[in-house]
RNA sequence: CGAGCCGGACGGGCGGCCGCGUCGGGCGGGGUGACCCGCCCGCCGAGGAAAGUCCGGACUCCACAGGGCAGGGUGGUGGGUAACGCCCACCCGGGGUGACCCGCGGGACAGUGCCACAGAGAACAGACCGCCCGUCCGGACGGUCACCGACCGUCCGGACGGGCAAGGGUGAAACGGUGGUGUAAGAGACCACCAGCGUGCCGGGUGACCGGUGCGGCUCGGUAAACCCCACCCGGAGCAAGGCCAGACAGGGAGCGUUCGAGGGCUGCCCGCCCGAGCUCCCGGGUAGGCCGCUGGAGGGCGCCGGUGACGGCGUCCCGAGAUGGAUGGCCGCCGCCGAUCCCGGGUGACCGGGACCGGCACAGGAUCCGGCUUACAGUCCGGCUCGUCCG
């Protein structure tokens, strides 16, 4: 994601899931009538996107930009847990800039689990649980 | 060997797997085209401070970048440089035994302001204690008169009048210092030397200034990161500069004005100059996308020459970030350095050598580009020099 007003409506109007040293946005289509997914052509829909959130209070540049890093390598494959059309911002709290990789990783991916498992579009909880 | 001063360099190394960005090549796709997208391969991919954004420039636009006032900056001298508030050399002042270090280092007889507390007195200053003279009072001792008492002399204490500023004490600073003459006591009152101020001459230096010598009045505080004065410098904005393209919409109303000039620009004002037919406000609507600028430059290494040096000249070789929600992340192996624990060997011992395992390895991330300054920083290496001690 690159424009601001992307990543208002996902902080706005999406469900969001809070860790020690992350918050995870997402806002799924469909679910009211004024997030249609957006379309490419006449019949394809975009992949979920995701955007990324480091404020100054996380720490200077050199932390910033390492646990950004961090964030991007983990939700590389991130897109097809979400819907297509999907908005996912995952910002840092201030603790990110002095965690290890570790918990960094691990406080993202029980974020995400709990928002994608209950996104599952057949409704079955069992298998969401593709982490790892 | 110990303590220390100055300068310079580095700031983890090698390798494997996955992933990211620019560029080049290949394949494929979209588009009339400019161009864009995907996959594969290859090369390359943060710093000495990239930082703070404090100075100086290059570059871009403002027509030329004019004069005065205001404003800002700099402040020993000479040089280096594109330029600087930077650097080098020297001068002066201060500190250190020394190598060396520190200095926002013009002007306080152009003017104005301010100097707290303490202290007697703080800027044409002042007399608390003190020193000296005189008068008076009291006391002690001695002398004279045969005694009480009186008078005279010496000493002590006090009051009053006057002289003094040497000594004590206060302070960051007390209107020169030392010695002498002088005096009732004293004082640049006078004398010698010294310090300081002003001024003349001689010598040295491009200069700041230094050395020598004569004269003068005898001493004349500090603060200009207080106003101010003097000399010199400074046009404004900044790569979101600026340029090209694509795309979109929808206009309406009011006011001022078209050479008798609205409105702009040149800095804040004035003068002077230039552009000039649109400008301002309100209501409503649309767009905020791409490309260029964009990285080879006052560039770096080495050698020679000139210069005390900063630096300059010549020759030769090298150049391998250009993102735009902003590319460096994840996992692993070996080595290096530091710290704790344990084991082995040597030694009476401080300790030395070897090994195992655990933990740590700083400060910090480009955004137009350079030259500086300042600040942050685990640790390592190199060179020069000083002082002390011991040995020869």
């Amino acid at each position: 994601m690159r424009s601001s007003g992307e990543f208002t409506r996902a902080v706005r109007g999406g469900r969001r899931a809070g860790r020690r040293t992350v918050v995870l946005h997402a806002l799924v289509p469909g679910s009211s009538a004024a997030d249609r997914p957006e379309t490419i052509g006449p019949t394809a829909v975009a992949p979920a996107r995701i955007g990324f959130v480091v404020s100054r209070a996380v720490g200077p540049a050199v932390v910033r930009n390492r646990v950004k890093r961090r964030l991007r390598h983990i939700a590389r494959d991130w897109t097809d847990q979400f819907p297509a059309g999907s908005l996912v911002v995952l910002r840092a709290n201030p603790p990110a800039g002095g965690a290890t990789w570790t918990e960094l990783r691990d406080d993202a991916e029980s974020a995400r689990s709990r928002l994608s498992r209950q996104r599952t579009p057949t409704g079955g909880r069992s298998s969401a649980r593709t982490r790892g």
